[in-house]
DNA sequence: CGTTGAGTTGACCATCGTCAACAGGAGTGG
DNA sequence: CCACTCCTGTTGACGATGGTCAACTCAACG
């Protein structure tokens, strides 16, 4: 429960400056530290620079310098593309274990900011380069998230190739959980943070759309709507919509 | 030219057990090799099986285990996932210089197959994690192609979720011909190797929205039917729909 | 010369997008 | 405390983009 409502709620930011301990870190094993030891985790907090960020405010925009990468340890990031004339994709939301700066280039390839408030790590990119050359392993790791993030890329893209709308918002959810329940205590609710219209752009989908699909799932009483989320009624319901 | 015929054409396959010549490789620069230096590449040609694969067989399926990966030194590889009802997403085009097997997974979460005919450097995976582990600018270059490939498949959630149907042939062929220019020398057409199928499956439609589509290209001047590809006639046009 | 498979085109239709109206909650100010 | 605005989300009516189904052409091949 606190683990859920903590995802919504705004912790006060306490961290600047202060002790840090990745020992101790809520992530540390889902995230690139799991890669570390006590001693190289001690080495990282050398380097590291915890912070808050505030709802809706921004981490990072597309085709900025790449100064640093980032580690998020609470809170949700959406992580979107736009093009020319306004329209926007989401290419994922980023949750805590998550890691920023994957393909360590220059530049940043896409726009990322709070859905809700957050911690993150935020590491400077040189030093943070240093670390790797220094740590195969820790490359190592790098490699093995990228390759997943790869992966969930490619299955996102059957998904706005090859699905309808109602299969869409079902492998959204069923996705979003099975993150959730890495990360918290499996619990019977979904929380989504995010708004319609983060969901939409998500999907590849109107608001309008993503509106009317949940109406669905609630009348034929599939999903139940519950404050800041949902709870799976119908859970083979929604496995047959997201056959895999 | 020959470079491009070369793309459709059957070279008979006389490599097998045969001396190996990594360093005069036509994708020595453009594949993971590029972070081998002469005495690496040496030993790298120990451990490599230089085959040919005919057209539209195939590579490996989707859930199979991963005894090895694959390097494209000629022809093109159509790499999709299918769902469990037949309807498929081709996540992707392979071509020379590319790697297959970037995630380094015990099974391949895709299935790939020749477009036409094509020659692959296979290597045991066993033995190339053994290498990458000796290895870290190995290793370091693997991950830079896996986040440029995660770049791509980010590009292509926007193009599959936000993007049109006139929009998308544009954004392919402008992609496909970059992609070509790189490997040959740079040439006015773009050889199309796959099948309208497969466009549509890239690029999430039907045969007949690519058929209506490439029409409307021929019937306006912006593209010129010619054997096995298409010719840009009108750039700027294509540009603007292309807009990024 | 018949068969096969890829590609094209047309007619029709469904899914999803567009536009608009409305509901309800949060925040603000009188 | 209430009116007001603003914002998000829902719902309905309508329409357009792209899908479905079917017929047809054409080239390759035996």
């Amino acid at each position: 429960m606190g683990t859920v409502t903590a995802l919504h709620r705004a912790p006060p930011c306490l961290d600047a400056g202060q002790h840090v301990d990745c020992a101790h870190c809520r992530t540390r094993f889902l995230s690139v530290c799991s890669a570390l030891d006590d001693d190289e985790l001690h080495e990282l907090s050398q380097i590291i620079d915890p912070r808050c960020v505030s709802a809706r405010s921004t981490l990072f925009s597309q085709g900025e310098e790449a100064g640093a990468v980032f580690n998020v340890t609470e809170g949700m990031a959406r992580l979107y593309k736009l093009l020319p004339d306004g329209r926007r994709q989401i290419i994922g939301f980023a949750l805590p274990g998550d890691f920023l700066g994957l393909s360590l280039s220059d530049q940043f390839s896409f726009s990322a900011d709070a859905v809700n408030d957050m911690r993150i790590c935020r590491i400077p990119r040189s030093k943070f380069s240093v670390l790797l050359d220094e740590k195969p392993h820790l490359m190592k790791r790098l490699h093995e998230m990228a390759a997943n993030e790869l992966m969930l890329a490619q299955d996102q893209l059957v998904v706005l190739g090859r699905r309808s709308a109602e299969e869409r918002l079902a492998v959204f959810l069923l996705g979003l959980r099975k993150r959730f329940t890495a990360i918290h205590h499996i619990s019977p609710t979904i929380p989504l943070p995010m708004s319609r219209q983060d969901i939409a752009d998500y999907l590849g989908l109107t608001i309008e759309t993503v509106s009317r699909t949940f109406s669905k799932f609630f009348k034929e009483r599939t999903l139940l709507n519950v404050p800041d989320g949902v709870r799976i009624l119908d859970l083979p319901r929604l496995n047959v919509l997201a056959q895999r």
